[in-house]
RNA sequence: GGGCGCUUAGCUCAGUUGGUUCAGAGCGUCUGCCUUACAAGCAGAGGGUCGGGGGUUCGAAUCCCUCAGCGCCCACCA
């Protein structure tokens, strides 16, 4: 067979998902092995696949491709997420580009529109999944909005709603004025934002005659109009909605203030003066202007004074009849004018600049309206107190734990979940209105008759007199459903399915939807299942670029991960996403990591190419260098298999795979593949063959799962398989538990010392790659088992014990014996003194140390005897090291 | 404003309950090699005193205090 010198993912990538797919090895069905379930967080369904994307999708694979090469029946479900407001903008987007607006549809036309993208769209993530290997089970494809999926989420509403958990009121809420729905307070994001503070003159309603003196303390403006109160807003175009002046009562600068009525600027109402502790003294001038339509701490103010809430803003937040002034225009541009008017009209005290927060759309990007209006609402208590103590108490268990904090302090400060929306694109609320007032929430609309009947005493109405709600659900209501419904846990919970793969093993996500989506899948998985629905969380970081920064299309710093695969292969790129790839902390993402994972497959590769090139001569004796370097390699791999199974029950994969990555570099290739290997166009013997044969078939085992189609490739050529055998799901050879041999790992240890320390000198003194060279030991040589090892790896013609080293040679030590390369008249004298010399100097220091730290009584007395036995070793061995140099550097002359 | 986390070689990160011979890895750097598995490679080398300061201790990268810088989350200051 003739090999290529490189490596060509491109070949074999397809070829093996396929073979993969077509013998079902991703196929799950409930048996009984112990279940390894994964559900997918569900993309967008109209998304493509990016980075974020490819580090997750990347990382679930291989838990669950470890698993699997575990013998657990692993199961990893795909599905997407129809993201409704998400969803929604990109439909009105595309619509709006022919010119339609949603105004001109009927909610079906819509929704026709919506459907025919997501057919369009649906699945390309699905399927760029399949490039970068993802072993998922696709018959178990699911979306969000499909049959099975919507019929939980309707039953889950109805059910909450009789339990008297879901309540519709009127309530403030986050408006979007550019989609025009609600939204939770999680759909709000906060800007920074350098605006403006407008200091504005609202003046007192009293005579000029009956304005008494003041106290002392108080601040009071006046000018020839009469005298002000000074109101400082950065929203000045909400005063149409004033409907009162609020001071703190213990501010001694507004006592003048107390019981009088102000006049608000422009629009000329007068208001009273109210009194609140909730006002800070120290912002602008202690005087706040209340408009409880408007702003979620003056509603609250509205709520305790009674005051009347004037609604001044329309829908898409223009200004409404209510205003009374600028009525039909943009509140931004009202603010601008207003800002006009008040300074020409003498009303404007000053205006400064100011930077503030600015809650915004999480979608659309536009700040968002405080807006009171009719909405649907979860109660949230019943819930945070379901889902808060699983996770103290580690039941569930997060990675990172230290995003247990951020998860607490959400659950105890918890708010009821707005969960109604005023969108089309998604699941409709269940509820009914009758045409005499009220409402029926029911599963179905024959279910909704019945009870209207009933309810109203009307045996006529017919579906056709209700009217639905016309509201949709939030998004989230769907997806924290979504490892119940994924095996019908919801409608049939006593299903073999949801029986056996119910609880996950382990979800894998992002931190930013902590509080959207894992919070919330905890609380249903308890509410509906008893159970929680996942019993590790593996929260990623952020891909970054290489300089920190986010990556965006603005920045055009996100490269497309279908180009990477095309170009490092998918293997390189899942290597090099996982590289640099800690739990929890961001990924600093350098292409140039793909091209180390590249890198790493081409030395596989030629590995593979290099044994599969070897032709066996079974009469052949083993040789003892071969035979050690068997007996080694073995426990070397064993002490790496347990390293490497220890680092992923930690969750720690990117040292896993540094682990393996190590492994198979430096002790396979460079050191094990380097000692067996037979002298040029010799066979080698039928022994070692297999022996190697089978660690690489264990080394593949490890790599599987972080590189499963050069591994599969390999594995496929190293012997011959049965149509449908795969790596995937072939036994593992590495048997547990890992029994290690540390005596002969330590040993092996200091021959690797030697060897390296002989090329060392070879190197400093430029003598030639194959001069064989003579080595001598002083006194008695500790491994000298290993010699022929040595001489072949390190080109040595032969290990001498002597009594003492040559003159003319260049000494150095392993650990404390002294070894010697004979260098016959190359030795340069004055830098070998040099050099004994700069090490005596640093050993006589180090010594001085561990003595004085045994002298010292208090160390002796309190420190543990190993760590006592240790100071004494390093004192013996110090001082051994220190007769030998010394006789060393007698011996040069110094 | 509150909470959490971080600061260890040029870069990205390990460093488990303070104690195994002057702190580890990968990448990068430097030197020498096209040695028939691999130049996408081989061999070798250099490089940090653990953000600053103080403290506890026989002993601190590791515990405490403090200062500085960075990051994230939460919050109704108009």
């Amino acid at each position: 067979m003739e090999l290529a010198a490189k490596y060509n993912p491109q070949e074999v990538e397809n070829k093996w998902y396929e073979y993969w797919n077509n013998h079902r090895l991703f196929a799950s069905k409930p048996d009984g092995r112990e279940p390894y379930t994964v559900v997918i967080p569900p993309p967008n369904v109209t998304g493509v696949l990016h980075m974020g994307h490819m580090l997750n999708e990347t990382i679930q694979d291989i838990l669950v491709r470890r698993a699997r090469m575990e013998g657990k029946n692993a199961c990893w479900v795909p599905g997407t997420d129809h993201a409704s407001i998400a969803t929604e903008v990109k439909v009105l987007n595309r619509l709006a580009e022919r010119g339609i607006h949603k105004s001109d549809l009927t909610r079906d036309e819509f929704l026709k529109h919506a459907w025919d993208w997501t057919d369009e769209h649906g699945g390309i993530i699905l399927k760029q999944l399949r490039k970068v290997g993802a072993s998922c089970d696709w018959d178990r494809t699911a979306f969000t909005m499909d049959e099975e999926r919507s019929k939980s989420v309707i039953h889950v509403f109805v059910d909450l709603y009789r339990k008297g958990l879901i309540y519709r009121g009127v309530r403030m809420v986050n408006w979007d004025p550019k989609l025009q729905t609600a939204l939770s307070d999680e759909e709000v994001v906060y800007k920074e934002e350098h605006t403006k503070l407008y200091y504005m003159k609202y003046y007192v309603c009293e005579d000029a005659a009956a304005a008494e003196p003041v106290a002392e303390g108080n601040v009071v403006h006046q000018d020839e109009r009469g005298r002000y109160a000074v109101v400082a807003t950065t929203r000045p175009e909400t005063i149409m909605g004033d409907v009162a002046m609020c001071i703190n009562p213990a501010d001694p600068k507004n006592q003048w203030l107390k019981g009088k009525r102000v006049i608000v600027p422009l629009v000329g109402r007068e208001i009273p003066v109210i009194e609140d502790s909730y006002v800070d003294i120290e912002f602008g001038t202690g005087c706040l202007k209340v408009t409880p339509a408007h702003d979620v701490n003056d509603y609250m103010l509205g709520e305790k004074y009674g005051l009347e809430a004037i609604n001044i803003f329309n829908d898409d937040a223009t200004l409404s009849e209510a205003a009374g002034l600028y009525v039909g225009m943009d509140r931004f541009d009202v603010r601008r004018q207003i800002a006009i008017d008040l300074t020409e009209g003498g009303l404007m005290e000053r205006i400064e600049d100011y930077d503030n927060s600015i809650g915004c759309s999480e979608r659309t990007g536009v700040p968002i309206e405080p807006k009171l209006s009719m909405q649907w609402f979860l109660k949230m208590d019943h819930f945070a107190k379901l889902a808060l103590p699983p996770v103290m108490n580690d039941e569930i268990r997060f990675y990172p734990s230290k995003y247990k904090n951020t998860y607490r302090h959400w659950l105890e400060n918890i708010k009821d979940w707005c969960i109604s929306r005023q969108l089309w694109w998604g699941h409709r609320i269940p509820a009914w209105y009758l045409p005499g007032g009220g409402f029926v929430v029911a599963e179905t609309v024959e279910e909704a008759v019945e009870m209207a009947r009933s309810q109203s005493g009307n045996d006529a109405l017919t579906a056709a007199d209700l009217r639905q709600e016309e509201d949709a659900l939030d998004t989230w209501f769907s997806s924290w459903l979504w490892p119940l419904s994924l095996f019908d846990g919801v409608m049939n919970p006593d299903n073999e399915e949801f029986k056996y793969y119910y609880p996950t093993a382990c979800l894998v996500t992002g931190p930013d939807i902590i509080f959207f989506w894992v919070a919330r899948m905890i609380m249903a998985g308890y509410e509906y299942a008893g159970k929680f629905p996942f019993r590790d969380v593996y929260f990623t970081g952020i891909v970054r670029d290489k300089l920190g920064r986010k990556m965006s299309k603005q920045l055009g710093n996100s490269p497309n991960p279908l180009d990477l695969i095309a170009s490092y292969g998918a293997d390189g790129v899942r290597m090099g996403m996982m590289l640099s790839a800690p739990a929890g902390n961001d990924i600093l993402f350098d292409e140039s990591l793909c091209e180390q994972g590249r890198n790493f497959c081409n030395k596989i590769w030629n590995a593979f190419r290099l044994v599969k090139g070897w032709q066996v001569d079974d009469k052949a004796e083993t040789p003892a260098v071969a035979a050690a370097a068997v007996e080694w390699f073995g426990a070397q791999l064993r002490e790496s298999a347990a390293r490497i199974a220890d680092l992923y029950s930690k969750y720690r994969i990117s040292e896993a795979l540094m682990e393996v990555y190590r492994l198979f570099w430096d002790e396979f290739s460079a050191w094990y593949l380097e000692l067996v290997k037979p002298a040029y166009g010799a066979a080698i013997d039928g022994a070692t063959l297999r022996a190697t044969l089978d660690f690489f078939d264990d080394l593949l085992h490890l790599l599987h799962p972080f590189m499963p189609f050069i591994t599969e490739e390999i594995w496929q050529n190293l012997a011959p398989r049965q149509d449908g055998e795969s790596l995937m799901v072939s036994p593992r050879t590495v048997a547990a538990p890992f029994d290690t041999d540390p005596a002969l790992l330590a040993d092996f240890a200091q021959v690797k010392q030697l060897i390296t320390a002989i090329r060392g000198v070879r190197a400093s003194k430029g003598l030639p790659q194959r001069e064989p060279l003579h080595v001598t030991v002083t006194g008695a040589n500790p491994i000298a088992a290993y010699d022929e090892l040595v001489a072949k790896m390190a080109m040595v013609a032969e290990i001498k014990v002597v009594a003492e080293a040559g003159k003319d040679a260049a000494t150095f030590m392993v650990g404390t014996t002294e070894y010697a390369v004979c260098l016959e008249g190359l030795v340069d004298k004055d830098a070998e003194i040099a050099k004994a010399q700069a090490e005596l100097k640093h050993l006589e220091g180090f010594l001085a140390g561990v003595e004085k730290k045994l002298s010292n009584e208090r160390f002796v007395a309190n420190a543990p005897e190993a760590v006592v036995a240790m100071e004494r070793k390093k004192k013996q061995d110090a001082e051994t090291k220190i007769a030998v140099l010394r006789k060393t550097l007698q011996n040069l002359g110094a």
